[in-house]
DNA sequence: GTATGTGAAACGATTCACAGCT
DNA sequence: AGCTGTGAATCGTTTCACATAC
């Protein structure tokens, strides 16, 4: 059904306009144009109507985007509108900031397990889930069906963690190690690497201060 | 001196270049070709001599490049050579996570503050920094010379807060809130958004399961 | 009149392929 | 012979501009 030619810089923007779209619905705007989206998502109109243009013909010429079954339109294209079961997986600080990350539990998105390697976290509590041991990974995923993972193991053995996942069944791994992971072409991963983002601010507050003479 | 014309794409790789030879390097490696920095970085040959060749003629035709001056070239580029003080504002579960990123107080990155609106936390030590009160945000970014601010308070805020410290003199954020943010063109901002991750991961299971028919 | 949807133009990034250096 | 550096070709993305619909 779904068609699926749309560009991946236009699926990177469908969650942001998303998020516009949900802004605009709860300020109580039944209508938005393209213009009304870019403004808050900081683009151009164009891009907009050419993005959207890719989920098919949304609008009402004349008038501009509906905004409910916009959003409706984006959910179903997100693949929103359906429960994704999630695991952590390393529970360190950076793990345990995910859970009450604003935007997880209360959108599709479901924590139904927590993986640590160590013994004194493992059989811990965190809300209704208790902390499995990493050894446990493959029977987790198989048995919770887990289809993202969001890794937050250290560098050196996110690969051999994720082999492992992925050969449970794991179809998306949202990786914050900052190493490059190898995976089947069908596993899809995002890196959250913070590192890589500082040291391009570090470029930028070097060229601008190269610029200003 | 430095020549801006590197195109974002490849400033954003350079990082991940860096990361490469740092390892190349711990295996006692003096020289590694385009080919072997690929490998190791998830890319093509071609890709990596093309942004390297943005730098300079950095390598040696028949050989390769050499590993130590090749990092340390990089780290020029990137301003890693000069200590980027920064500060996080907005110190719940995943502000005080940064603190602990690896790579991030051993290399360059140096947090000289911490501010938090929330009379509790304010005052308490973390190391050897004093948790101080988010009023006073200009008057430390200013005292400090704060040059990056990893921004973690919640969405409805992050905006006020930015314009703050922008007038406080910060040249670069990381932006953790969910909110596209306005700054002058002059400021560096980047967005580590989770959410926007975690959408287009779940856009691609939807892809592979209609896909495999 | 107003705003979408979309071919066409412009722009930017990646890949190719080979001349040039060691 | 081997590998870099780079123009040229290719590919993908953004922007333009207007026909089309309300």
């Amino acid at each position: 059904m779904t068609n699926v030619d749309v560009p991946p810089t236009t699926i990177q923007r469908l969650p942001i306009y998303l998020r516009c779209l949900m802004q605009a619905q709860a300020m109580r705007m039944p209508v938005i144009n393209s213009l009304g989206i870019a403004e808050m998502a900081g683009t151009n109109a164009a891009q907009v109507r050419k993005d959207l243009s890719y989920l098919g013909e949304l609008g009402t010429r004349g008038i501009g985007y509906d905004v409910d079954s916009l959003i409706a339109h984006i959910l179903k294209w997100l693949g929103l509108t359906e429960v994704r079961r999630s695991a952590i997986v390393g529970y360190g600080r950076l793990g345990s900031s995910l859970q009450s990350y604003p935007g997880f539990e209360d959108r599709g998105f479901v924590m139904v397990a927590i993986l640590d390697a160590d013994p004194e976290k493992v059989g811990q509590r965190v809300g209704d889930i208790v902390v499995d041991p990493i050894g446990d990974l493959e029977r987790i995923v198989a048995e919770k069906n887990v289809e993202i993972i969001l890794l937050t193991v250290p560098a050196e053995v996110a690969q051999a963690v994720a082999d492992q996942a992925v050969s449970a069944g794991v179809k998306a791994i949202l990786n914050f190690a900052p190493v490059r992971l190898d995976v089947p072409s069908d596993v899809a991963v995002r890196h959250a690497d913070l590192s890589v983002d500082l040291q391009v601010l570090s470029f930028h507050l070097n060229k601008t201060r190269t610029t200003d003479s």
